[in-house]
DNA sequence: TCTGGGGTCCTAGGACCC
DNA sequence: TCTGGGGTCCTAGGACCC
């Protein structure tokens, strides 16, 4: 068998569900078999588009990211479904730790594909017969079509994945990059977009063959790191590696949603608000971090889409904080106009065993009570302004007294707090 | 009669520090 | 009297992907 791996070098496998969520909504419900299917956000909603569909409705010209109402004029027969997230992330899951059992070294990049290296799995077989027995059974057993890229990097797994689908299984050799990959449209690879493919092809750089054999410093010029990149690739080099590490190392954390009808409500804005920062809060709760930026995203009517965010001092991960912030972001950015899409994001994520250390390595207790003190005092200071809270400690004791009506630890803690914040004003 | 929601990475300017 | 250069952080936007 180890003549099917190479001497020096890898084998790396691109594992690619073919319309998922459509698959798994045909494996759990077999009557949707052989009809067609698509999934669509708001389904009910005149802004619903098609998320996925299965290959009978894309043979009647149902595609992704178009309006249901288009969907339906080539397609009237078309079932379309509304997406069921929770299911989704279950058969990921399954898939995932089904691929594990052929190697640890398997990376998830999204609900629905991810990269395996198997060159040290030669005992199971060769890479063919490897991927052969992945594809039958993710079919046999959880009923989920896929395709499988096989190449000596990342890229050419990736685009050779995308060749042959539904239930493909291709192999892409370094040595046949010139022939397979050199005469595509540069806008055909991984990496390279509408805005990309455009400047390209103002260079004269029309195919990936063009894009292999042109100046790299040119291209560097024009396109920054992603040129020298785009360059490698077109030449079938990729040195990333498969990391099954970096499913843990998300960065931001959001929500967002497109409102059925513009509007100018703030009535409406502070409860689609207040709505996203509990999704948002619940999310970060579930991860256990805590986020030192706060970010809020509003759309307008015309698609105009401006983000405005924060860095606090101390990380949040409650509900009423992350709203507050929102909120305060959104009334001072807001232009009047009708809104079509509002979103809170969570970023500069931390661990949220590491929120308060990181404030002081030496000293975790105090810095827990710091963390709060000055927590209470935001409370403090939203409330009565921050003169009053500059005023003086008598004047401070006595509205605390009135605030929390008890006399607690923490209302004799905030009274030291202030004091020693006094002195270090001075 | 239009275009969702979840992300990552890169760039670029200004503030600030040394 | 005139004004370097490196580094980091913050913010906003853009390109791209599924």
């Amino acid at each position: 068998m180890k003549q099917f791996y190479p001497k020096d070098g890898r084998v790396i496998f691109h594992v690619d569900m073919n319309s998922f969520y459509a698959s798994v909504e045909i494996a759990f419900d077999p009557t949707l078999k052989g009809k067609p299917v698509a999934i669509a956000g708001n389904a009910k909603e005149r802004r619903g588009i098609i998320v996925t569909s299965s290959y009978e409705a894309r043979a009647k010209g149902v595609k992704t990211t178009m309006p249901i109402w288009e969907a339906k004029k080539h397609c009237p027969e078309l079932i379309v479904m509304e997406p069921n997230f929770e299911r989704y992330r279950e058969a990921s899951l399954k898939i995932f730790q089904f691929l594990k059992e052929y190697t640890p070294l398997v990376e998830p990049v999204s609900i629905d594909e991810g990269y395996m290296d198997i060159t040290s799995c030669y005992h199971l077989g060769s890479p063919l017969y490897i991927a052969k027995t992945i594809q039958a059974r993710l079919l046999k057993e959880l009923g989920l079509p896929c395709s499988i890229g096989i190449a000596p990097n990342k890229f050419l797994a990736k685009m050779a994945s995308d060749m042959k689908k539904p239930l493909g299984i291709t192999v892409l050799r370094k040595r046949e990059v010139q022939k397979i990959l050199w005469p595509l449209k540069v806008g055909e690879m991984h990496g390279i977009g509408q805005k990309t493919a455009e400047k390209l092809n103002k260079l004269g750089i029309i195919t990936i063959g063009d894009l292999a054999q042109s100046d790299p410093t040119k291209l560097k010029h024009s396109l920054g790191v992603n040129g020298e990149k785009i360059f490698a690739r077109a030449n079938g080099i990729d040195n990333r590696l498969v990391d099954p590490e970096s499913v843990f190392e998300f960065k931001t954390i959001g929500n967002s949603t497109t409102l059925p009808v513009d509007t100018k409500s703030m009535e409406k804005v502070k409860a689609i608000l207040a709505n996203l920062s509990d999704s948002v809060a619940r999310r970060m709760a579930r991860k256990e971090v805590c986020a030192e930026t706060l970010q809020v995203t509003i759309r307008y009517s015309d698609r105009k889409t401006v983000t405005r965010s924060q860095t606090v001092v101390n990380p949040i991960d409650d509900q009423s904080d992350i709203y507050k912030i929102a909120l305060l972001l959104f009334t001072k950015h807001w232009t009047g106009e009708p809104i079509r899409l509002l979103g809170v994001t969570a970023q500069q994520l931390i661990d949220k065993k590491n929120a308060f250390k990181q404030l002081d390595l030496f000293n975790y207790e105090r810095d827990v009570k710091k963390y709060e003190l000055t927590k209470t005092m935001d409370k403090l200071r939203d409330r009565f302004g921050e003169e009053a809270l500059l005023k003086g400690s008598q004047l401070m004791a006595k509205k605390e007294d009135r605030l929390t009506d008890k006399k607690t630890r923490g209302t004799s803690l905030e009274k030291d707090f202030f004091i020693e914040n006094r002195k270090d004003d001075v």
